[in-house]
DNA sequence: ATTTTATGAACGAGCGCTCAGTCATAAAGC
DNA sequence: GCTTTATGACTGAGCGCTCGTTCATAAAAT
């Protein structure tokens, strides 16, 4: 789990900048896995507090409220997503396959973060709302890098049949859909291994772009 | 919003079963516009007490707990999704066009739900075990409603290349890309009309369905 | 010696839930 | 018909407790 400049903006009263990453980065680590099996509400601070092995005073000389350590938990998940898929991405060869390579890419990385992503999902509504915002923001930058790889694709003639907005929500599309396998998945893996799953959604996906449609 | 079968399950000290239904109809109306706007834990029983216009002793004449009526909104939301969806299946003409029809008035669901459903995305996971596993099974009967409708229309000979897995999973991508539109509005609207949204997605979708593939 | 960081007891607001009591209505007794 | 008794829905002050947060103090670092 990866430390932001994001998360400068949250207050602190402790002066060393480094002590304060490597304490917070403790912090969260400790807490998303609290959240995950708790949630947000039943998670208490002195819980947080004790599994990142301090005192209750220590943790509120790093973060401000409880709502920050959810705040700064949340910024890590994302930029750790927005990595993997950036990495994917520059990994990928050109050409329809590498529509492919993306998807399968970055449903590998839905799947080893399934917990997380659906953390998000649930207490993205418990934050103050100006960070709500940003958060929104971290999924929208995401997909939008989709838009971006399908937009290069479809710019070599490939995928012929997708105007602008077909790309746009094509992209919403396909990041929900990794996100489908992390909050369906007390469903779906009694249905489909992780390869299935990728396997048949990229045929259904490949099959929403590059044909012709009844009109 | 309406009352279940399935609610008998809550117990209750008031002995007139009609007046339990009265009440707990009147109770979950009042809590669910609470839950929405405040979310669960942020909602206090005194408040859905008064909001419902009683004493706080009154409402736990109805419930056993505060966890009791957050089921109770989850069963009747999804209730009335699925009557909303088993009425659009029941209207609809067969063919290819009875899923263009069937998707369109599903997504009108959505579009009409849409706090609602984003609700049960949000809080299943404040309920106690057995009873979010009630709710996963809800989602779970929904999605099977689009299984038999997609099976129907496969079985007359549209949508050739639907194999049984895929016309499980297709089913499950209609019902979570309704919900997409209910838990990306605050992205989407800005760019789609309802009617859009519906239009583009019931390109996309059938596109998924009905062609050859690569591979 | 002074500044910085760490501690955990203490605080007090707020929570879900209870229960002794009220009161309108209905049944029973006369 | 009138009085008495029984019923059960309804009330709300208050209990017991938990929680996020603070702050006086100690320890460590410089």
């Amino acid at each position: 789990m990866e430390e932001l400049n994001r998360t400068k903006d949250i207050p602190t009263q402790v002066k060393d900048p480094e002590l304060v990453e490597r304490r917070r980065r403790q912090i969260a680590d400790a807490a998303v896995q609290l959240f995950i099996d708790k949630g947000f509400h039943k998670t208490t601070t002195r819980q947080i507090a004790s599994a990142a092995g301090f005192s209750i005073g220590s943790l509120y000389e790093y973060f401000a409220s409880k709502e920050d350590i959810l705040y700064m938990v949340c910024e890590s998940i994302h930029a750790e997503v927005e990595r993997g898929v950036t990495m994917a991405m520059s990994r990928a060869t050109g050409g329809q396959s590498a529509l492919r390579e993306v998807i399968r890419e970055y449903f590998m990385i839905c799947d080893r973060m399934s917990d997380f992503i659906l953390l998000i999902y649930q207490e993205t509504q418990s934050l103050p709302s100006q960070w709500q915002n940003r958060v929104l923001e971290n999924e929208l930058r995401i997909t939008g890098l989709f838009i971006e790889a399908l937009a290069r694709i479809a710019s070599t003639g490939e995928l012929p049949n997708l105007d602008e907005s077909s790309i746009e929500l094509t992209a919403h599309n396909i990041v929900v859909l990794g996100h489908m396998w992390t909050f369906r998945r007390w469903f779906l893996t009694r249905h489909y291994s992780t390869e299935d799953y990728i396997n048949l959604q990229t045929k259904l996906i490949l099959g929403m772009c590059s044909k012709k449609t009844y009109e």
